[in-house]
DNA sequence: AAGAGCCAGTGAAACATTTCAGTGGAATTA
DNA sequence: TAATTCCACTGAAATGTTTCACTGGCTCTT
């Protein structure tokens, strides 16, 4: 084990040059009041400009119990696929910082051998008072979580252990945003377009993906469509992989219109998905929006950039950073873990050229 | 100062549950050959187990005298204009973040009030072995090199301190391999569209923005082109803030146009001025490439998508991550700054419809 | 003038770990 | 058998800081 190339000067050092115990410029770093002498004040003043002094964080951890640090986890910037363009991660990094930095936070990556290897013992190492976890797998969570580490599941998945905290988008509303604008065009034959439900390459290395979403977006829109007594299982359609997304979507698309009664109106599950649907459709010749409306969520550039851009549900993605380190502290101070579970409300939806009103029903 | 909600065990704890003492506890977790009595290990083992025991960074890095941590300081999450769809810091820190993982360093990111603020004690409160910084001012860097904290300044800056690191791209190379495509396909009037020397805005925070990069450039240019004798100060254009660059541009590329010899060609400091040349030239009526071709740097997406692709310099912006953090490394490792400060070599020109052979020359 | 009270400051323990320098006992050697 | 060597382990100091409990000296009150 190397040891550092320079010595920091320490409380010690001050004390020698300013004649005084270790006690008292404690006491003055700390602004004690009792300590106040004016003399010996500017002794200690003098001599911690002196030397450069900064209490180490270290021992003071090490005396208090607690760091003013959280470690996140964010797997995205070891993802290729995942994250080159996709402004998720930098939105919701955006959140995280922020917030962090108004609440005085430091933040701590823990790198890949912690974070992707088999072992979480790295998390309770004692340098950090909480976690922020994007994509750790249940079971590694669960063991944090039992050691008695604050945590908070980012974004919220279906195996969250007991006393974790998780911060979600609420996928009931953004689903229902996206329904309540099509029945409000008159639609009433719908389709959902699904999302993978979880990538092999990655449940292998043990890495829980987001894409639990695709599944809560899934349900959210079965509860909906059947609470109207709308649903049609023939309506579902699946992207397994983002492999061949385009061709999953020509081949849903055909069997759908080869339907006696065929969907007026699509909601896809991402933007990345009403893409492949519109290119599909254009590729068919069905016109859109006129004979298929077209619903994304995310509200990504490639939907806004198309020649048709897409209406599509803005997700709140840096409002869940933030609530989620709001959430991680209220965790810390010991809010129970019911208390600390969050959906981020989503209220938007972004209306453009690729829905209109249903020629069908009227 | 709150204490931890929940206590780790300790090494004492440990050491009694398995009846030995925290010396005997401390070889076999560090793994010491001498300790190797088979059954006091079985029963430090379980003890370990049970107790979940993983030892305290925080004292080890007392002990030690080094954290295997850096710091970095990356104000892009904080700075909306420069970052959103810029994909500019998601490679960055992608590269930063790889070569870390694989040299098991965590990583540290101070909060705003260090960043932004006036202190710069908080990078020397003893939890980082060294310092990773983006946008530090020159002053501040100084104070924190000077107290003895490697560090290493990504991208170099003007006013880079002594005993500081650094790792940058090569911009003579960018703007080498931009003129010498230029040159191949006959252009000899060649202006340069150049970025904005220093962004107000952030002048007065303090923060040293990279926009010494543009200035770097113009540097190359104009040496590049005076060697062959070919500079010309007419054929310099500006863009000093970001605000109203289509309207810079749009005035340039008429002043240009209004020359006696007006350029063939014209090197942009980045994409975002080469899509603002681009589309001046559209509204203008100037054909591109025929009467004009376009050479962006950075190879970013928005180079790519417009109706007539910018053909531009790719720099390896990832590779600059990784090569900082090696920089910082060996930095820390004792080796002199002045060995520490690389230039990252640019040898990716993409070429793409906006540059053609100069019909003027034939 | 004696006790109370305060002022300005100090000693030492505690936090969790590592590591130098030992120690007691057993096995080996002369 | 006595000395040596080795084994398996332990004591204690050191890292830098905070904080409880205390002290010596001074002033004030009665």
């Amino acid at each position: 084990m190397t040891t550092r190339a320079f010595r920091k000067s320490s409380i010690k050092d001050v004390a020698q040059k300013a004649g005084v115990s270790t006690t008292t410029v404690s006491y003055f770093v700390n602004g004690r009041e009792d300590v106040c002498a004016p003399r010996t004040a500017e002794r200690i003043r003098t001599a911690i400009a002196e030397l450069q002094y900064t209490p180490s964080s270290l021992t003071r951890g090490l005396r208090h119990g607690a760091t003013h640090t959280i470690g996140v986890c964010l797997y995205s910037p070891l993802d290729p696929e995942l994250m080159y363009g996709n402004l998720f991660f930098e939105r919701l990094w955006r959140g995280v910082v922020r917030e962090a930095d108004s609440a005085d936070l430091s933040m701590l990556h823990y790198p890949l051998s912690v974070r992707g290897g088999t072992k979480s013992d790295g998390f309770l190492d004692g340098r950090v008072d909480g976690l922020l976890f994007h994509g750790l797998d249940g079971a590694r969570a669960k063991k944090v979580v039992q050691a008695g580490m604050p945590a908070v599941m980012l974004p919220r998945s279906k195996d969250l252990p007991d006393g974790c905290g998780a911060v979600s988008a609420d996928e009931e509303q953004t689903i229902g945003l996206a329904l309540d604008h099509l029945f409000s065009l008159g639609h009433r034959r719908i389709a959902h377009f699904a999302g993978p439900a979880r990538q092999v390459s990655h449940a292998e290395t043990g890495i829980n993906k987001p894409d639990d979403i695709a599944l809560l977006r899934l349900e959210a829109f079965t509860s909906q469509m059947e609470a109207k007594g709308l649903f049609d299982p023939l309506l579902i359609g699946f992207a397994d992989a983002w492999q061949n997304v385009d061709e999953k979507a020509m081949n849903t698309i055909v069997k759908w219109r080869a339907l006696p009664d065929p969907p007026t109106a699509v909601l896809c599950a991402n933007d990345a998905l009403a893409c492949a649907v519109m290119s599909a459709a254009n590729s068919l010749g069905i016109r859109v929006p006129e004979a298929l409306s077209i619903v994304g969520i995310d509200d990504s550039p490639e939907a806004r950039e198309g020649a048709i851009p897409i209406t599509s549900v803005a997700v709140p993605v840096e409002d869940i950073g933030r609530q989620a380190v709001r959430s991680l502290q209220r965790l810390m101070s010991g809010e129970p873990a019911e208390a600390c579970r969050v959906a981020v409300p989503v209220t938007e939806i972004v209306v453009r050229g690729s829905t209109s009103q249903c020629v069908m029903n009227r």
